[in-house]
RNA sequence: GCCGCCGUAGUAUAGCCCGGUCUAGUAUGCGGGCCUGUCGAGCCCGUGACCCGGGUUCAAAUCCCGGCGGCGGCGCCA
């Protein structure tokens, strides 16, 4: 229930018959309308005898709009109770509806995905995507009040970050082209003239996974900025971008959350930083093992972060990866083996990912070439360090996976409204 | 790509191991009846299902093979 609403005495509020229940001469409907809970309606055949008929005429699913007021007396559990003036029927269900909306019956993740639209006139299903929604603001509210400016970088791209193993492959006329996996290079290009910039964007990955935390198309905040002293000031961002974010959901999204069962701890900075060294030694030395020189594995990140919850830390950075298991553009340390590399996790799973990159053009030459790439497929990228590129950094954000920690969805595909992975195309 | 598990009304499930009273049970939905405020209300009646193809057998939802579909684990990564 919005308090605003209560507020104006009469309005026109509209929906659909999510539940409804006849006690003998009291009928009593719930709408699903644009708040979390739903409206109730209440018909008495001794009071209103017409709208009693037409109350409890109504089949679930029912699109209707109703005048009316908030009811003196409230008397659900389940929603706002409304005196009804008058209602109208915009269309009837041609045929029953094919899953249980209001949660008396479970239904399998399979059938919540393939009605998922439908779905979403449950309270739960329409919470999840109104945290969904508040996540992208309070992000675009946060980076724009901090100097960022947002753009726009092509989707249909010639070639990826590091090869083309992981692309989708799309006719471009009488070339192939590929789908982006990340807008990093297009960011880095950008920042030898916008210095700050930020984009929310869908990564297209055609890895052929099927687990519980990849999707084939999913969304990201992904930021850059320039002129840093070093990583830490990308470090920064990130972590106040995401205390941001969830405490504006926390403020903001009560009623969401209560609907979730879902309590949100207020955040605070700086988070916990890790050398990606101590993570190793904290992880074997409770017997969990660690081939050298490899990032960790989704096993062995979930048990840090059982560790790490354990000491306070459900925020916590990895830093200083080694070398040989990052992407070529990160800059590396004197001792040519540790990176500026950083992931961020969030209770045992990686949510954000960056560092700072390598800026200086020689250096980024020579690191094309250590990495086994040919420098001549990077001209385009290349070209932008010539002339006056700044110290910088940035990172890509994951907003599923941040989600699905936040709100302790099981699986990524609870936060995404039309799949996208591995057998779905449809819807 | 590798490994494991699963496919029963619209939805969610029982039955499968040990083949036969399974004429396939239950909940929810849907149709009908009762009940003057339910909160997953309740009570009564009705409705509707064994993924597809082959095999074994006197007999297959149940056992075997193949296909299709789904779920999960691993590698990759956000």
């Amino acid at each position: 229930m919005i308090g605003s609403y209560l507020v104006v005495s009469e309005m026109r509020l509209c929906g659909w018959v999510l539940r409804s229940k006849t006690i003998g001469r009291v009928v009593i409907v719930e709408v699903s309308g644009g708040d979390v809970r739903p409206y109730v309606l209440v018909g008495k055949q001794d009071v209103n005898p017409d709208l009693y008929k037409t109350l409890s005429s109504l089949p679930l699913g029912s699109a209707v709009c109703f005048e009316g007021e908030p009811a003196k007396e409230q008397k659900s559990k389940r929603g706002t109770e409304f005196e009804v003036k008058s209602i109208k029927v915009y269309a009837e269900p041609v045929e029953p509806l094919p899953v249980e909306l209001v949660g008396k019956v479970p239904s399998l993740l399979e059938t919540r995905i393939k009605y998922r639209w439908l779905l979403l006139r449950n309270p739960v299903e329409k919470a999840i995507f109104r945290v969904r929604q508040s996540i992208v603001q309070a992000a675009r509210e946060y980076l724009l009040n901090n100097g960022f400016t947002e753009v726009h970088t092509p989707k249909i791209v010639a070639a990826g970050a590091e090869g083309g193993a992981t692309l989708f492959k799309v006719q471009y006329f009488e070339r192939e082209a590929y789908l982006s996996q990340s807008p990093q290079l297009y960011k880095q290009i950008l920042v030898s003239s916008i210095p700050r910039v930020f984009e929310i964007t869908p990564y297209f990955r055609a890895e052929k996974f099927n687990t519980v935390r990849h999707l084939n198309e999913s969304w990201g905040i992904d930021v850059e900025q320039g002129f840093i002293e070093g990583v830490e000031d990308v470090m920064n961002t990130l972590e106040n971008l995401v205390a941001y974010i969830i405490n504006y959901v926390r403020d903001r999204n009560k009623e969401e959350l209560e609907t979730l069962g879902v309590e949100l701890p207020r955040v605070s900075t700086p988070f916990k930083r890790l050398k990606f060294e101590e993570a190793v030694d904290i992880l074997r030395s409770n017997g969990i093992e660690v081939p050298e020189g490899e990032d960790l594995s989704d096993h062995a990140e979930r048990e840090l972060g059982k560790i790490m919850s354990e000491k306070g830390h459900d925020l916590y950075f990895i830093v200083g990866f080694p070398w040989q298991s990052t992407g070529f553009y990160y800059m590396r340390e004197e001792d040519g083996y540790h990176t500026r590399k950083f992931d961020l996790d969030f209770r045992g799973l990686e949510i954000a990912s960056g560092g700072q990159r390598e800026h200086r053009y020689d250096k980024l030459v020579e690191a094309l070439r250590l990495k086994g790439l040919d420098p001549a497929n990077f001209s385009f990228y290349l070209e932008a360090f010539k002339y006056g590129m700044p110290p910088h950094g940035g990172f890509g954000l994951g907003i599923e996976r941040l989600m699905m920690q936040m709100l302790g969805l099981s699986n990524i595909r609870e936060a995404v409204l039309f799949v996208r992975d591995r057998t779905r195309l449809v819807p």
